[in-house]
DNA sequence: ACAGACTGCGCC
DNA sequence: AAAGGGCGCAGTCTGT
């Protein structure tokens, strides 16, 4: 059964914050009541409506409810609403929930499917959709978390179908219906990704264990001690200095334009200031410069401030956008979540008596590939030996040379012909025929103007105009050719997360979900049960790989590290 | 003063 | 002949 939801304007939750507005160091909140004018109404799995909609006094209460009865041995439960918002407020008010169907979601995904990427995806949008009327632009579709209505249903308050919750069932009956025109492929695809909004708003509940005291020392002994608010740290300012003795007078060595006259005047004509093209000139001050570099981007992006900014009460909380990358990777918003750089990484802790398990799919584009590809011998390759795969195929094709046998498949996944990848590719052209066939058919479709689509049909938006040109028309190529496997890939990582946190929840574990980054899960749990819960990574990985490619030989394994430290290698 | 483009680099 | 995919972020530079 489905349960169409709408907390409607105005609900806010009760009581559900600790006495003194900060979170309980457990990253969750106070079970609270949720007053308001919520309401839901009961459907069919497609859609149709099966009684009246009713108020809901209590919705935190009320949804535990039903959730705890489906966990007995009740009816199953998925619940619809508009966006991964309502969950949060949820969420806040202590209630989860195991299944849903994100209608905003699913719209972006259908949009783009029927081949009108690019049109926005809101509810609004949707409804207006739906009843044939011009899609207009999205309103700011903003609420803040304590509830403010969205300026959508404010600003038709004589429209019959303002009514929130009537709208959110129309549209959700129309998306069932508009799903059938897709394989079930689409459907699956529709139901990882509102799992994964589940699961990003309980990672940002979580929080990443974070150590500002360790992440403090790394900084103060990497750039010395904690400069004043805005002012450059000792280690900074020393090699600016050196580098201003190398060229003989002040250069701002943040400001490339400044580095490539003072290059010049030095006889070095430089085309950029990238430090591997700086690596190639010999003149004194280009190691100050890639230390100064390297600091200068630790301090700027990961260093104090962002510290202050970002780590509350132990826990780095970034909030995840469940596919906003068009190939369907979660982005992030603030943070830079999802580039936490190795040098601070050892800041990331479990708490006393937990552990972190931290578990990277190995090498998992070219297994994407060769299970798109159905290309039985790459798939074999990934099966050889202890399961790495480039050592595999360079023994095999490359003469033993792992890192030749690595380019030549991301050359082939990336488009790149440069840094001799054309010969390599060709080589692994004759033995692979699937496989690159497969992205060379991808590159094709991109050049000719035509739309590629991920394993379970998320679709790749068309081309702007003005790629006619030969230039443009073989970039094009390049990404509809990296599409087909990045998004497929984004896609089976979708699913192992939805898989994973099905496990975790079935067997009442306390392993936390507390990062994602693209291959890449962190579980945060006590000691006692990371074993388990190391497995159940696997075992996720596993039937991810059932669900989207059924019986195909090739494997998914993941590389699992049960450590104290983000950093440690076991 | 502000916005947006550009540069360069972190992660996958 | 040459041809490297996807992001977010901070700082500089440019245009208004």
């Amino acid at each position: 059964m489905r349960i169409a939801l709408e907390p409607g304007p105005g609900s806010v939750p009760v009581g559900s914050r600790h006495p003194d507005g900060a979170d309980r160091p457990d990253g969750t909140d106070r079970p609270g009541r949720w007053a308001g004018a919520a309401r839901w109404q009961r459907l069919a799995e497609d859609g149709t409506p099966l009684a009246a909609a009713q108020p809901v006094p209590d919705l935190a209460a009320a949804v535990r409810a039903i959730e705890d009865d489906a966990r007995r041995g009740g009816e199953a439960v998925r619940w619809v609403w508009r966006s991964a918002r309502t969950y949060r407020r949820l969420l806040r008010a202590g209630a989860d929930v195991a299944r849903c169907h994100d209608v905003e979601l699913v719209e972006g995904l259908l949009v783009g499917a029927e081949g009108r990427s690019g049109e926005p995806h809101g509810i609004a949008a949707a409804a207006a959709r739906l009843a044939g009327r011009p899609p207009a632009p999205d309103p700011a579709l903003e609420e803040d978390d304590d509830g403010a209505p969205p300026a959508l249903f404010a600003a038709q308050p004589a429209d019959p179908d303002s009514d929130p919750l009537a709208t959110l069932v129309a549209v959700h009956a129309g998306q069932q219906r508009r799903l059938d025109a897709f394989g079930p492929g689409l459907r699956l695809l529709a139901a990882a990704e509102s799992a994964g909004a589940l699961v990003a708003e309980e990672m940002t509940a979580h929080g990443l264990p974070w150590r500002a005291d360790v992440h403090d020392r790394l900084l103060t002994e990497l750039l010395g001690p904690r400069p004043l608010p805005g002012g450059r740290p000792a280690r900074l300012a020393a090699l600016a200095d050196e580098i201003g003795v190398a060229f003989g007078r002040p250069v701002n060595p943040d400001s490339p334009a400044e580095l490539l006259r003072a290059f010049a005047r030095a006889g070095h004509e430089l085309e950029t200031t990238r430090a591997w093209v700086l690596r190639t000139i010999d003149h004194p001050a280009v190691g100050p410069l890639l230390a100064y570099k390297e600091l200068a981007r630790l301090h700027s992006a990961h260093g104090w401030s962002w510290l202050r900014t970002w780590v509350r009460d132990g826990r780095f909380r970034p909030e995840y956008v469940v596919g906003g990358v068009v190939s369907g990777r979660w982005a992030t918003r603030g943070g830079g979540a999802l580039q936490i750089p190795r040098a601070v990484r050892a800041a990331v802790r479990a708490d006393p008596g937990w552990r972190l398990v931290v578990a990277d799919a190995a090498q998992l584009e070219p297994r994407i590939l060769a299970a798109l590809a159905g290309d039985a011998g790459l798939a074999h390759a990934g099966n050889t030996g202890d399961g790495d795969l480039y050592a595999a195929l360079a023994a095999d094709l490359f003469g033993g040379d792992r890192a030749r046998a690595k380019l030549a498949l991301l050359s082939a996944m990336y488009g790149q012909t440069s840094g001799g990848a054309g010969v390599l590719l060709a080589r692994l052209r004759r033995r692979f025929p699937a496989a690159v066939g497969y992205v060379e058919d991808a590159a094709r479709a991109g050049e000719e103007g035509r739309l590629v689509r991920s394993h379970l049909g998320r679709t790749c938006p068309p081309a702007r105009p003005g790629h006619e040109q030969p230039a443009a028309a073989r970039a094009r190529g390049r990404f509809t050719r990296n599409f087909v496997v990045q998004a497929t890939a984004a896609e089976w990582a979708l699913v192992l997360l939805a898989e994973l946190r099905h496990a975790l929840r079935s067997t009442g574990s306390l392993a936390q979900l507390v990062f994602f980054q693209h291959d890449e899960v962190l579980l945060h749990c006590p000691a006692e049960v990371a074993g388990a819960t190391a497995a159940a990574v696997q075992e996720a990985a596993d039937t991810a790989g059932r669900r989207l490619f059924g019986a195909s030989p090739v494997r998914f394994p993941m590389q699992v590290r049960v450590v104290g430290g983000y950093d440690e290698k076991q």
